[in-house]
DNA sequence: TATAAGATGTGAAGAACTTCACATCTCTTA
DNA sequence: TAAGAGATGTGAAGTTCTTCACATCTTATA
């Protein structure tokens, strides 16, 4: 299961590679672009991941997507007249970008339906996606806040494994706290909770999540189809 | 100020009343559509109120937006292929909404690609207003949450008056506490607070904002255009 | 204008989180 | 393999927010 939830981009999405402008190696611990920049392109991760992030004046950071291959960033920005990024994409792992200027591709999806189309549905998906969090985030909690994180991650870069699902991806308990608006301790305490009740296991910076049913009933997870449900 | 900043829906938008397959007269407290229901139509508010929320499974609700003249709602489900409500929608202040069949609005947005477009900025707006309205919420507690609520009101429904802002829109204490994920006592204890350093006023259950700035200062709020920090 | 329903105001107790401080563990890298 | 850096773990105190309980105020309606 679960790698193989993850959305498969249309034919419409890769076309854009076509448009790009240019292509970049990106390094870890770099900025693909920072909030408050001038926004003229938009990007197309070949490869690697990079972090969406909204920095905020005190310093501290909310985590709001990891994209990886075949993902758009920067897409905020199109269809403004006041072009200037609103988060901040920090590459977690290196790789490979395509950039795209945002006339060509705005013109573009004026031009052909069907990549507007595409567009819309991705933009549509994403929303909905925002949407869901928003309520586990608000409405439940920091509790609710670090289950909902958990479980789209099973969505995005779970491995079914067979005592459970490995999120793939090495995280800090820091790290995992950006995402919950949750202090490095209380995510560790919640965590080392879960541990002890045999709900997930962490080796090595990846944590396996052994039941995902639990975490699911806790927040009252309507089992939303895994597109809604993820972290990308 | 503020009215006019109201963002002005352009003649595309205005288009899909032709398509309108009825109009529905809307009753006050009832329900437009509610989470779960099969979702065939979206609708285009001609005159009323519409609140979007989201019910928790133990009863509580999140407010998310309130709709006024010609904002859309149930735009969630387009361009799925599992059309359910996620959100519901209940009639603040009776008035008329025209229903178009999902099939209609996409068929049209595939062919015209001005409605297309502006239904893509549209969307990104709206994506923007979710994006910052988070950031509030999580990153600032539930002062952060009270106070970009009405930052947002103030956008959306405020008419300057010589002693500052007032928000044109009755609202009791908990219905104020469901868009921040607030208690009604905490939401009465900080709107008190606020009253008596003079910040706000409230009368007839309608609050009048006299100093804007200091909640802007609050939540490091970046003055963005009003388009992007409203409640609609 | 009396009355009941709904809304507001507020103290007190407790739950949920954060912050601080520091110990311990686990990796690198020299 | 020793040393240092970064990550994890945890108690204790403090803050923020909720919940409960109840008093008071406001508004609509009979």
């Amino acid at each position: 299961m679960v790698q193989t939830m993850k959305p498969t981009h249309s034919i419409e999405i890769k076309e854009l590679l076509q448009l790009a402008d240019r292509t970049i190696k990106t390094v870890k611990g770099q900025y693909l672009f920072q909030e408050g920049e001038h926004a003229e392109e938009l990007y197309l991760i070949i490869s690697g991941k990079v972090q969406i992030s909204k920095i905020s004046k005190d310093g501290r950071e909310l985590a709001l997507r990891i994209c990886g291959d075949n993902d758009i960033c920067g897409e905020l920005t199109l269809f403004t007249h006041a072009p200037k990024y609103l988060l901040s994409a920090l590459i977690l792992e290196e790789g490979e970008v395509a950039a795209i200027k945002k006339e060509v591709i705005e013109r573009e999806i004026f031009q052909n339906s069907a990549l507007a189309f595409e567009f819309m549905k991705w933009m549509s998906d994403h929303f909905r996606k925002t949407q869901t969090k928003f309520r586990d985030l608000v409405l439940n909690g920091k509790k609710g806040a670090l289950f909902s994180t958990l479980i789209r991650m099973t969505n995005s870069y779970g491995i079914k494994k067979n005592d459970g699902i490995l999120i793939d991806l090495p995280l800090t308990n820091q790290e995992l706290g950006n995402f919950c608006g949750t202090s490095r301790e209380s995510t560790n305490r919640m965590l080392n909770d879960l541990k002890r009740e045999g709900i997930i296991s962490i080796k090595k910076s990846k944590i396996t999540v052994h039941n995902l049913k639990f975490l699911k009933e806790e927040i009252g997870c309507e089992n939303c189809p895994a597109t809604y449900c993820s972290i990308e």
